[in-house]
DNA sequence: GCAAATCTTTGGAACGTTCCAAACGAGAAC
DNA sequence: GTTCTCGTTTGGAACGTTCCAAAGATTTGC
């Protein structure tokens, strides 16, 4: 009971070698049919748990692969997780989450674990100001490694990311379409991809419509509600405040749009509202919020099966997925509105 | 590269034995301080990775600790799961979270999982459906576990989990003193132990008030938001609707204000709903959801500081620990209505 | 009935680590 | 000079598995 049994108890039990309970374990078609059953239940008898420890020791490849997520509290990670966990079920590889809090120093930690652990392969959306070299160590050390949703400028990994730069040209021109003018993009920092990304987005969108730019289009906030409060005070107080912002993901724009409320404003009449990523509740929300979709549990299925591709294999080459990005209108955008004063808009 | 560097290469390189190389690994004093930084620096030009497998072969416990969650697309578990994870930094041990969906049949092979990686706890919350076998099964094996939130019923496990049936009980109070008399439960099933607490709350309060239960008070239903919809829209067509609800969780309590809504109805306004657990966005909702706050973070700290201690103290003791239910009085219940025409009210 | 062919089963050597008992080197004490 | 002691270091035996070569059964062919 207090120590576990072991394949070599079982083989005693069973009377049998240690080696054919081996082979039982891995489900040759060597053992007999009979000899089989008489191991398996001496298994069930002793309560054998496999000890993949040791498995692995000889076999130098464990089953699992690990994820590491920036910010499980943010749901779009989460239903990233998820989309990436579901892909794998099935598969032999089991995987193992941890969240680093959007902390490079927590993911270094996890990262070592993971590898200390033998993991066979890694999923990552890496957290904000993480190095290429924290990456490549991991590459380097001949495990595939998938970025997810962000990816680190100079990392010699493979990633899965949505086109954030065509979601943000998008959401523009819908909002020009609505009759907008003065813009702002709203929450995130210049150091993440996707803020460099998505704000280009902005920016393509304003140069194709021939609208120059105000002086101060980009406000960075942290990617949080509190984030979106503060960036939306700071666009409201500029000398010409802009009447439509495109933010750094929902969680932003919830803040934003609470930030509207506060002042007795309302997202889609007084202020257009555009958030990213489509989150689950986005569509819950008052106003409903207008927002770009990225497809998030097909991205976290797509970057499963990259992984499990480079692990099969045996040296995997860099890849990189780009998915679609496409515009939800919804009520904080103010397409309701003007659809009454000018015609239909289809996204 | 392609094979990892091990003890043995680490010592060549360096000139010494593996057994010093082991020494230092663990940080033991006996080793002189030359020889050590000598090491240290042969481990880092070689790359060296930890085996842990190997280590743990040897030493029978590796330093991983389960952390099994039903649902991290819900937010509450979402921040549950962060809670814990947040107090486990620190120790020795490294969390490995792992999603089960609500699925019984996928969580056994998470806890299959868990037992082969040699984990050295386990915290879960249980999926629905769970039976005590599942988890005896662990803790017989003599891996301490920790149930949150949730509890199998007759399983032999620690628990940490909120006082349901008095926060059930006080969000009834609160809603009998702005006047209402008729009352139903929405959402969840009679199978999971919170629901059963947290209704039998809602009888507790309305015995306390005199008021005798309508004939279906207890309404079950996914708990989810389309359970939330449903479930509010069976209450509506109840020949005596009720005017008051409380929901089995916030979520639910999100499809109920959505169908509210859908009805020209507002919650608040013409019907009070309140829900349980107070996730994040309970208070960006609209109207503001009034909700029982279970300090989430707090149970989930709570849960992991109540797995250390089993686990360092060779042979746990079953223990429970019911932490506090606040009702947090927001929008969706009324009060700010109800403020106007009676007195002020205080939760 | 015997050799060949086919199925099954098996001992033993890894795998990378920890731990123990024992050895070593250098002073200290005699 | 010998013996003790203390601070360091070290070989070798585990730990539970897989894999290989080879041995044992059993069947087939003649």
């Amino acid at each position: 009971m207090s120590s576990r049994a072991t394949i070599i108890d079982i083989a005693g039990k069973a009377g049998v070698s240690k080696s054919t309970v081996s082979l039982v374990l891995s489900g040759s078609p060597l053992v007999k049919a009979e000899t089989r059953a008489r191991v398996e239940t001496a298994m069930i008898d002793l309560g054998y748990v496999y000890n993949r420890g040791a498995a692995s020791l000889r076999k130098a490849r464990s089953n699992i692969v690990g994820m590491v997520i920036n910010d499980l509290l943010n749901p779009f990670f989460a239903e990233l997780a998820v989309g990436i966990e579901r892909a794998l079920q099935g598969s032999d590889y089991i995987p193992f989450i941890a969240n680093t809090g959007e902390n490079p120093a927590r993911q270094a930690q996890v990262f070592r674990s993971m590898r200390e652990h033998g993991a066979t392969g890694i999923i990552v959306c890496p957290a904000v100001g993480t190095d290429a070299e924290a990456v490549d160590e991991i590459t380097s050390g001949g495990i595939p490694v998938v970025q997810a949703m962000r990816r680190v400028s100079g990392a010699n990994a493979s990633a899965v990311i949505p086109d954030n730069r065509a979601g943000g040209a998008r959401a523009v021109e819908h909002l020009v379409r609505l009759g907008h003018r003065r813009f702002a993009f709203l929450g995130g920092y210049a150091r993440m991809s996707a803020f460099r990304e998505r704000s280009q987005g902005l920016l393509d969108g304003l140069e194709r419509a021939g609208i120059a730019p105000g002086p101060e289009v980009l406000i960075e906030a942290p990617p949080t509600k509190a984030g979106g409060v503060s960036a939306l005070a700071h666009a409201l107080a500029l000398p010409e405040p802009p009447t439509a912002v495109l933010c750094f993901n929902d969680i932003v724009a919830v803040g934003a749009v609470h930030a509207l409320a506060q002042r007795g404003l309302k997202a889609g009449v007084d202020m257009a509202v555009i958030g990213f990523d489509d989150i689950a509740e986005a569509q819950h929300l008052a106003p409903a919020l207008t927002t770009v979709a990225v497809d998030t549990i097909g991205l976290g299925e797509r970057a499963a099966q990259m992984l499990l591709r480079q692990i099969e294999s045996g040296h995997p080459r860099v890849e990189t997925y780009v998915g679609e990005a496409r515009l939800i209108v919804r009520e904080s955008c103010g397409a309701a509105r003007a659809h009454a004063s000018q015609e239909g808009v289809v996204a």
